[in-house]
RNA sequence: GCCGAUGUAGCUCAGCUGGCUAGAGCAGCUGAUUUGUAAUCAGCAGGUCGUGGGUUCGAGUCCCUCCAUCGGCUCCA
């Protein structure tokens, strides 16, 4: 017998040998219908594996994360199969389940695939998973293994296997196929009812771009075709609240291929927002004692041949600028830091002097390749809302804090709940990406680690995406399509006060080196507008959003009395409009529910009579009848509610 | 930069296998209507069919180049 520990920290004593199926029956028939993963002691394991052992037993359904993956790894092997059968002489590489659904990695050699070609490969993935094929897992030798993908010729496969260790391989078949695979299966095809192929994508064998590009089939599945269907309206959805389209129906910004991609242009609304979005950060940012600083667009190329970004991007950016006179370079600044550097190189400080922090508005340029460009969320020409703050050693885990608090109440005001923080570290196999002292490094991502957990962030460590000078913090985001960006960031720089030789007098009265901190809580305007637009879904915040209300006179006699209300709204400083075109109430409300404006004020007779406004909330809510004040209070109160000082 | 897809009026889209002066709705303009909580009616105007080249008697439609956009990959100071 075995002991088994459930979740429920409960333990039952099954014969050795037990299949988590099978354990998964002795607690009830409905969870063995539903069971399609496990993991034992932490380790993934198959419905039908037996166990030999005492252990921890967690099972999964379709609800858990982790039988989704089980469900969707499943999936990429039918549609392997699928492909092989249909395009035989393919090469398969790797296959996963990603957050939402698998992609399969396929070198197609002479054919070529698009999407015409899905619905055949779902027809033929459906025919196979209908065929209740079990999933069984088998080990196989190293040398059995190669022999096996040396009779396919398949280079990526064998690549695979020669790195793993002999005794550890194995094989998982169903039906006629068979994979290299580490395990994880439901218990057969048969659950799987729905399978969508979404889009097929170049990508890179290892993720290397100087390999063979591949091709990546992404697809996703569900055990009812009621939920894909689901699925694929929920993208439909989201599409809705695309930035780039709400931008545009909002007129918030544009683009103009005469001007050049990635180069957005903001319209007045978009400005306007953009203008508010600074006025908040910089009100806070002075509370926290900040002051402003404002540089140039362009510096010498010497300026980034000293902070090092010369040598580490000079091929990739946009090119120096060369002027009349011969010799004198000057690069569009990628960053703000350099400036801020000679800023501070400006005097001599003294260590009562720190921290100092300057802010500034800039608006740097980067070469972002053609095809990474994506609407606002990454563009060419881009504003940071961006701080460089100098201290001395002993001030800088109290400034990194404060920093922190300061991003989290940029997010909490602007309504950002859901983000996750990455604390990005180097990648200990590749020092050559980094430019700095080792000892530097590791004082730098303790630091940051420390300040994270004492403030209780919930953050993930990862690896090797520190930048090249420095870890750093950061706030990632979802967009209306799951996909992650980065906005809000802290950075630790020991670095560029080395390069630029930066110091302050001691109370020893010897020069010491200060330490950097950049950092910046929106990360970028485009960024950060381009986030707020999918998350809001273009229904900004009351004292964000460009109109706060809308008068709509019922007919042309009541235009009088419309301005009238206009002007006390201005005068109460609320952002109103006015329709007073030659149209039918309907129709302006239509428009008004359409352009996003929260408050719609219809003014007739009655409310000429009575002074009062008719208010219509965004979305349809009537409440009822105000006079000016009464409406300007539940504005104020509204806004009151959202925004508080920092 | 790479793989795949797309590009028709300000916006959203139609235009079948190449064949008369390229269509519609919305927006715009003009007029009528004077309107009570998501579209009043009529008329007018608006397009080098992304760009350049080619095939053809004839190209929005087929082929090539380039540009831009979209989905990924690589990259992301």
């Amino acid at each position: 017998m075995i002991k088994i520990t459930l979740p429920d920290n409960s333990i039952r004593e099954y014969p050795k040998g037990s299949t988590p199926m099978a354990i998964a029956k002795s607690i009830s028939e409905g969870l063995a219908r539903n069971v399609i993963s496990a993991t034992f002691n932490g380790n993934t394991v198959e419905t039908v594996t037996a166990l030999e052992e005492d252990g921890t037993l967690i099972l999964f359904t379709w609800n858990d994360p982790q039988g989704k993956k089980a469900f969707w790894h499943s999936t990429s092997h039918i549609v392997a199969q699928a492909l092989e059968e249909l395009y035989p002489g393919i090469k398969l590489t790797i296959g996963p389940a990603i957050e939402n659904g698998f992609y399969y990695d396929v070198d197609f050699g002479e054919h070529t695939l698009s999407e015409k070609d899905f619905p055949k490969i779902e027809k033929r993935a459906l025919e196979i998973a209908r065929g209740k094929h079990d999933y069984k897992m088998r080990s196989v030798s190293k040398a059995d293994a190669l022999a096996f993908y040396r009779a396919q010729q398949n280079e990526y496969k064998i690549e695979l296997i020669e790195n793993l260790e002999d005794g550890s391989i194995t094989f998982c078949d169903h039906d006629t196929f068979t994979d290299l695979c580490r395990g994880g299966h439901i218990p057969n095809t048969g659950f799987v009812k729905a399978i969508k192929i979404l889009s097929a994508a170049g990508a890179y064998w290892r993720g290397d771009e100087n390999n063979t590009q591949l091709t990546r089939i992404y697809g996703i599945s569900f055990p009812k075709q009621k939920e894909l269907t689901a699925y694929l309206e929920l993208l439909e959805e989201a599409k809705k609240r695309d930035h780039r389209k709400l931008g545009k129906e909002l007129e918030l910004f544009t683009f103009s291929q005469r001007v050049g991609q990635g180069l957005p242009l903001w319209l007045p609304k978009g400005a306007a927002l953009r203008e508010r979005l600074e006025n908040f950060l910089k009100t806070a940012q002075r509370n926290a004692g900040y002051e402003m600083v404002a540089t140039p667009h362009i510096g010498q190329k010497e300026l980034y041949v000293t902070s090092g970004h010369y040598e580490k991007y000079g091929e990739d950016s946009f090119q120096p600028i060369h002027t009349p006179r011969e010799d004198e370079e000057f690069l569009l600044k990628p960053m703000n830091c350099p400036h801020h550097c000679e800023i501070f190189n400006s005097k001599p400080h003294s260590y009562r002097d720190l921290p100092k922090r300057y802010a500034e508005f800039g608006t740097v340029y980067r070469y972002e390749q053609s095809g990474e460009l994506h609407g606002l969320t990454r563009v060419r020409g881009f504003t940071q809302d961006d701080a460089h703050i100098f201290c001395t050693p002993d001030q800088l885990d109290q400034e990194f804090k404060n920093v922190i608090d300061l991003s989290l109440y940029v997010l909490g005001s602007l309504g950002f709940a859901d983000f996750r923080a990455q604390v990005s570290v180097r990648d200990m196999e590749k020092p050559k990406k980094y430019i700095g002292s080792v000892n530097n490094w590791e004082k730098a991502e303790k630091a940051i680690i420390s300040a994270a957990s004492e403030k209780g962030l919930d953050y993930v460590i990862e690896q090797g995406e520190a930048a090249f000078y420095g870890p750093k913090l950061d706030f990632m985001i979802k967009d209306a399509l799951g996909r992650s960006w980065q906005l809000g960031t802290i950075q630790v720089d020991y670095n560029l006060p080395e390069r630029f030789d930066l110091t302050y007098k001691g109370r020893d009265n010897e020069l010491h080196r200060p330490i950097m901190i950049h950092r910046a809580p929106f990360g970028s305007l485009e960024r950060f507008i381009a986030l707020l637009l999918e998350h809001t879904g273009g229904n900004f915040p009351l004292w964000l959003t460009p109109e706060q209300a809308i008068v709509l006179p019922v007919s042309e006699k009541h235009e009088k009395y419309a301005q009238k209300v206009l002007n006390s709204l201005k005068n109460n400083e609320i952002r109103a409009l006015i329709d007073n075109r030659n149209e039918t109430v309907g129709k302006k409300i239509r428009e008004a529910e359409m352009n996003k404006i929260p408050f719609m004020l219809i003014v007739g007779d009655n409310e000429e009579e009575n002074g009062t406004l008719s208010v219509r909330k965004h979305g349809g809510d009537d409440l009822g009848n105000k006079d000016i004040e009464g409406f300007t209070n539940l504005v104020t109160s509204e806004i009151n509610s959202t925004l508080k000082s920092f």
